[in-house]
DNA sequence: GCCCTGACGTGAA
DNA sequence: ATTCACGCCAGGG
C-alpha cells in the first residue's frame, strides 16, 4: 500500500504525487518539481526517488528533464534512448538530447502563449548550406 | 559517525 | 556556449 510508504517517506510520496500530475507533451524539471512538492533546492531527491521507483510505480519519468532541457543521462545510454523514445511518442521533440522547454515546459508553455511571440520569419529558415547547392 | 556519490541547480569566469 | 566551484542532502559503505 502507498500509504505504508506515504508515512514513512511523506517527501517521496509528494515528489512522486507531483509527476503524475505532469501533463502529458509536457516536461518540468527536477528543481521545479522539487519545488511544486513543496521542497524548494531539494533538486536531487526528486532525482533519487526517480532512481529508486520501480516500473510498478507507473511514473512519468520521462517527462523529467534538467533545468535546461537536456536529458539527464549521460548520451547514448540505455536509459537516455528510452526517455527519448517516450517523449517523442507523445509529440515533445528532442533534438539532440534537449527538450525545448519554452514550448514544452509544463507552465512555462502558456507563457510562451501569452507572450505571444511576435512569429519571426528569417530568411534563415530556408537554411540554405551551400552556396553551390543553388548554383 | 565520517566520507563519497549522485537521473541536480546556479552563478561566475 | 563551456567549464568550474559550490550548495544541497539522502543513502550506502
Amino acid at each position: 500500500m502507498k500509504s505504508v510508504d506515504a508515512k514513512l517517506k511523506p517527501d517521496h510520496s509528494a515528489i512522486r504525487r507531483v509527476i503524475r500530475s505532469i501533463p502529458p507533451g509536457c516536461v518540468a524539471s527536477y528543481g521545479e518539481v522539487a519545488e511544486r512538492a513543496g521542497l524548494p533546492r531539494r533538486a536531487r531527491l526528486v532525482a533519487r526517488v526517480l532512481r529508486e521507483a520501480p516500473p510498478s510505480a507507473g511514473l512519468p519519468w520521462y517527462r523529467v528533464l534538467r533545468a535546461n532541457g537536456r536529458i539527464a543521462f549521460p548520451a547514448g545510454s540505455r536509459g537516455f534512448r528510452e526517455q527519448a523514445r517516450h517523449l517523442a511518442a507523445e509529440g515533445v521533440l528532442v533534438v539532440g538530447g534537449r527538450v525545448d522547454v519554452a514550448v514544452h515546459g509544463w507552465d512555462r508553455n502558456l507563457d510562451a502563449v501569452l507572450w505571444a511571440p511576435a512569429p519571426r520569419r528569417k530568411k534563415t529558415t530556408i537554411t540554405r548550406r551551400s552556396p553551390r547547392t543553388r548554383g
